[in-house]
DNA sequence: GCTCGATTCAAACGAACGTTTGAATTCGTC
DNA sequence: GACGAATTCAAACGTTCGTTTGAATCGAGC
């Protein structure tokens, strides 16, 4: 989380665990396989739990389509569970998820997209039944936009500094993040279908 | 761009640019000054283009407060001239910087938080102007959302190919992305602001 | 209590890194 | 064309990296 994979040495993270360096391969295999064990222990349940949080909303609700604030419940939820975790790296397994969003290696990639794949197929029908009259590919790109903006915001306080001068103990509050985040999103994802000539602002300069 | 600022060695820089290895020490002092070199070639200009842009466009409002569309017209024009300027980077200045949005390392985040506290500042007083009834708190955290959902963009397709099998030569489009992300954004920014007892759906499970 | 597979350990390996060095070369200037 | 500063170059420096090695240690089962 501090360092990105590449600048942390297993050195450093055997001497903080108090190991042998050497452990890391014999159970590991390699750095690589060490991270995505790293990982997986965390990631997996969390989606799978998004996952089924869903399917209870949906079982919930008797066939009507859920709201998008409910879908985005489902996504949220496990991830605030998560870091409320303290005993289990809590928050700060978040922001290395965050990170790992962001980070170029291949088989950082590779393994998130095997990862997140099902999940987000999911989410992308729920989200499709609630919002019948956004096109799907429309849709596509604003899950895509859901997604970063949630794992940005996880990632890390960081770029807040920049932005604003927030008390310090309300930029490290998640729980509070995240209901500031959702009806940001929610509106969002309700916006009106821009037609094929809207955003032609964009391009008329003064 | 493609491995990160760590992983990406000197020497692969060097024989790509056939120069000698020695010529980044001579001529930049170290490879984190050539990065900032690199970085700040296009983020200053970029950066004041959208100060000056936004000026242009209160000067013409004659006084009037700016819609939201407008202002972040003035964010994304500047960038979107730089993906558009092939012979200079282009697109792949913007996936870089996106890159560096999330990396770790500390002299990478001073160097945007020096970089971009002037640009911040100035459109938070924009939007803030643009959003009377959204408490100056709330504005901050939906002014990082809009950074976050942007450069998370930027910074590449890669995420997409997760989400979804969109077409390959629409997710290289950057005037299309910001297009649809723009309405995404004024949107979000234009929601009601969550009162102290929202949200709280978060938090029952079903 | 001995045995044997599993685990831990200190040490070393080869490779790659950013940086430095000092000689060779280029280039503008008189 | 010769001088001096600026630049380029091949080579090496010292460090750190992930990984491997082989001996030492542990621990359950007979």
């Amino acid at each position: 989380m501090e360092h990105g994979f590449e600048a942390t040495s297993l050195r450093l993270i055997t001497t903080a665990a108090v190991v042998n360096l050497a452990a890391v391969n014999y159970h590991f295999g390699s750095k690589e396989e060490l991270f995505q064990a790293v990982l997986t222990r965390r990631l997996d349940p969390m989606n799978q739990d998004r996952m089924q949080l869903l399917s209870a909303y949906e079982s919930a609700a008797a066939g009507k389509p859920l709201t998008c604030e409910k879908i985005l419940a489902a996504m949220f939820i496990p991830a605030l569970k998560l870091a409320r975790d303290h005993e289990q790296g809590g928050k700060n397994f978040l922001r290395l998820l965050g990170r790992a969003y962001a980070d170029p290696a291949p088989f950082i990639r590779e393994f998130l997209s095997s990862q997140y794949r099902e999940m987000i197929a999911r989410f992308r029908a729920a989200f499709s039944r609630a919002l019948p009259n956004i096109a799907r590919e429309e849709l596509s790109w604003r899950l895509h936009f859901v997604m970063g903006a949630l794992s940005y915001t996880l990632a890390g306080a960081d770029m807040l500094k920049i932005i604003s001068q927030l008390q310090p103990e309300e930029a490290t509050n998640d729980e509070l993040l995240l209901k500031r985040l959702a009806p940001f999103l929610a509106a969002g994802l309700r916006a009106p279908c821009a037609t094929a000539d809207d955003g032609q602002y964009l391009f008329q300069e003064a």
